[in-house]
DNA sequence: AGTAGCTAGATAGTGGCAGTATCTTCCATG
DNA sequence: CATGGAAGATACTGCCACTATCTAGCTACT
């Protein structure tokens, strides 16, 4: 296949293909002389995986790097699935300081609260995992906002969170039997079913809303 | 407070204050002359749901304008909470298409794997909401990669949703005695919930891996 | 054999976004 | 009455994700 061709069976232009090349989202074609090279069907369903984690999972190009790499270098065993959840970008949020001492009463604050709940689900985390981290500064964030969690409200997302997590590994293990693509369908499981699950989420609250205030219109989104 | 109060309170500076301002973020101070406003605790409390948004939720400008417009507009009653959801942008994907054929099947499959859950969970929904549009993408981008859900796991995942979403309802209800605030607790509600939520289910997965493999790298759970 | 039409690789340019900086005019306060 | 801010307008910057152009070299058709 020449890269005009999987530009057509994609829908990517061939300037981008290039571009994913050079970013090494994309491995380079087998080269058949200086100035041709050979494409085959792992490029379509690589470059179909950045299309998605891209547009989908809303990743950067550096991001898809990242994770790609991640899924390339996975020995097909289990190390597949940490590489690839640790390679995943992670919402950060860090606002600067205003007040000394309220900040400092909020940290403390947060952080127990995240301690509290990794013990009260007895999650097994490691010290330095991002993850908890950037939990605790999102929970440092809502508390800025006087909007934290009431007492066992958050333990109560966890463990709808625990139920997720259950569904997606048993998901993410189907694949077990094909171990060159357990990585991949852990990047799908872990990347692209996060905004999956997100619409669900909003049409869920959707029907809530419009089952406890009944008098809400039936129509969609206000037109401007 | 004068601007550079504003700015010290809140760390943010004061060129960024007035960016958010001509943007439409931020609404503009009491001007007690031709040189000089007045900013005031609303304005701090505006500055800090505006870094949350965009950090924590990871809006743009554009869309945390959107969002507060809606919590501005809301005439602090029921309809706050539909207005910020419809409010909140949505993770679209929209690849290009291939093959026309290919393209077709795998739109109408989506289609009648949303419209089936939305029977089978009997959610109410206008047909024009951009949720139901945006969960029919998703959906056909992951069955463009060969990942789509098998049966009933989808439903699955929308069981959990609902109970979600029953929680951000009771949190987002906990302020209607204060009704102007209950247009502000939904924003943080549903848009600085998600990212949260995400993490949560980052660790269980975190959890569910270790528990699951608890070989070494040597022992994996299904060699080739 | 000649040539039109690809191709690879390198480099440069574009448009959008989120600020950041500068400039001018004006005024409150010591 | 001088000075340090403040307001508003405009311009500039850096980053990102492409997109376009250019050079040089095949290669397949006639």
């Amino acid at each position: 296949m020449k890269i005009s061709e999987l530009s057509r069976t994609t829908g990517v232009p061939v300037a981008s293909i290039k571009y994913f090349r050079r970013q090494g989202l994309l491995p380079a074609g087998k080269a058949t002389a200086a100035t041709l090279a050979e494409y085959g069907q792992e490029h379509v369903q690589r470059l179909r995986l950045i299309k998605a984690l891209t547009t989908l999972g809303g990743l950067s190009i550096a991001a898809t790097r990242d994770v790609l790499t991640a899924v390339d270098q996975a020995d097909s065993t289990d190390s597949a699935l940490g590489a690839v959840s640790y390679a995943l970008p992670v919402p950060v949020a860090e606002s600067p300081a205003g007040d000394a001492d309220r900040e400092a009463e909020i940290g403390a604050a947060a952080e127990a609260e995240v301690a509290d709940l990794i013990a009260a689900m007895d999650w097994q985390t490691p010290g330095t995992s991002p993850h908890v981290e950037a939990l605790t500064a999102a929970l440092r964030e809502l508390r800025r906002l006087d909007a934290g969690y009431r007492p066992g409200e958050l333990l109560a997302y966890a463990e709808l969170a625990r139920s997720i997590a259950r569904l997606d590994l048993d998901r993410a293990a189907a694949f077990d039997d094909a171990p060159e693509a357990l990585a991949e369908q852990a990047v799908i499981v872990f990347a692209l079913s996060a905004p999956v699950l997100e619409l669900l989420r909003r049409l869920a609250q959707e029907d809530q809303v419009r089952r406890r205030i009944p008098s809400l219109p039936s129509d969609g989104p206000r037109t401007e």
